[in-house]
DNA sequence: TCTAGGAGTTTGATGAGTCAAACATTCCGC
DNA sequence: GCGGAATGTTTGACTCATCAAACTCCTAGA
């Protein structure tokens, strides 16, 4: 088994080189991710290249093999079903789980998460709308977009959110923006960089184009 | 926080010193628990004496500080609240509980600890009888006796079970021999080195002494 | 094309955690 | 009370994970 400290540099590369749009998984961008200095994420680096499960080579982009990618699925995938858990069953907050699903995630056994997995009816999303790996690593390719691509006056259902950030995620349930929540776009403004939305029967609200961008969407008709 | 090593070192000091019958904690003993090397657990100590969490002189008994003991009690807590959740809440077995509490007493947050032992209607005892230390890190003090202290003909109910191993107790689970379950003490053969039981609706069994020793009861009428 | 600053690397250090092997002490049984 | 077995300690070595500081490389803009 993977330390915890390697499923941490995994789960980032994978996150990085397949969910951010087109990002490469650079250096400085899985310290970031991590937590450490980039010196740090360079030694560690070499270290999953050693074992098979990266490839790196000096000032380029790192890549994972195809046991890399497995390994690091899992991680996702024990992640998400423990924050679905949490949420679901336990009773916590979606803004709460994620610092709890950091480290839970590397203490949880394969029979443990079947079980989990199983009380959850098999789910596809955790509660931020990310998808959850299948068993056999293959994950949803169905990509939802942002919501400031969508024409002012269209209708959406939330699908996604990808800001972890508690405030964040404590402020976007206040406001009704949660997934599977249906939402009207009122107005872009792309001058003032901002976008009015009113989720269905909530009041609406005026949010800047960065952060509104974070909020992806399917959409409704 | 202790990190996870740490925690079990004083877990394995506490029980050693206090659920064990004047079993003093000795190097020896901690590196059994543990499952290190005698040498590796002196290095260790020695860091727990530094941190103030042990006392320790050379070639003496173990101590834990008043700190370490709270720590030590926490961690005993996490453990066992986390092993009922998993046999009450996730539906495992008490045979495999112990080993994935192993894991996840480290990853708790109090947060959650508490909401699991709201669950659960905070709970006194583990799924194996266990006490469960309350919050403020005091522990139950009433103590079962080993069943091989009845008389022939007593009647007694399951207290508690102090051996972990997951074929033990599921043997023990098949007999019907789990906490709350009333016994009669049949027979007890010295000679022999053997106890026979019957367990409230089930047929009688025969166990060797030390293996009996290690299921405590308390007296009933 | 040159270059400044950002990105990445190397080096040297540290602490945690572990082991094996050699050594020291303690404690029992005779 | 002695000597060997059990117990505990020290030493030297190793991996993992991390950082700061000094260095190198790369590239985008002047
Ligand atoms: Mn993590
Ligand atoms: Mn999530
Ligand atoms: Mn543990
Ligand atoms: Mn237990």
């Amino acid at each position: 088994m993977a330390t915890e400290a390697v499923e941490n540099y995994l789960k980032a590369i994978l996150t990085l080189s397949q969910e951010s749009d087109a990002a490469d998984a650079t250096i400085t961008r899985i310290a970031a991710v991590v937590g450490v200095t980039p010196s740090t994420a360079t030694t560690m680096v070499k270290r999953l290249d050693r074992a098979g499960l990266a490839r790196y080579e000096r000032y380029g982009a790192v890549r994972l093999t195809a046991k890399g990618r497995r390994a690091a699925s899992d991680v996702l995938r024990r992640h998400r079903i423990v924050e679905l858990f949490l949420v679901q069953i336990v009773g916590l907050d979606w803004s709460e789980v994620h610092a709890e699903a950091e480290r839970l995630e590397h203490a949880i056994s394969p029979r443990l998460l079947d079980r989990l997995d199983e009380m959850l009816g098999r789910p596809r999303s955790d509660p931020h709308g990310d998808p959850i790996p299948d068993a056999d690593g293959r994950s949803d390719h169905a990509r939802p977009g942002p919501i400031t691509a969508c024409a002012p006056g269209a209708h959406a259902a939330v699908a996604r959110v990808l800001d972890q950030g508690a405030e964040f995620l404590q402020f976007l349930a206040r406001a009704g923006l949660t997934p599977g929540t249906r939402v009207a776009v009122v107005a872009i403004d792309s001058i003032a960089g901002s976008i009015t939305l009113k989720p269905e029967g909530r009041t609406a609200l005026t949010l800047s184009l960065p952060v509104a961008q974070r909020i992806l969407v399917t959409p409704a008709f």
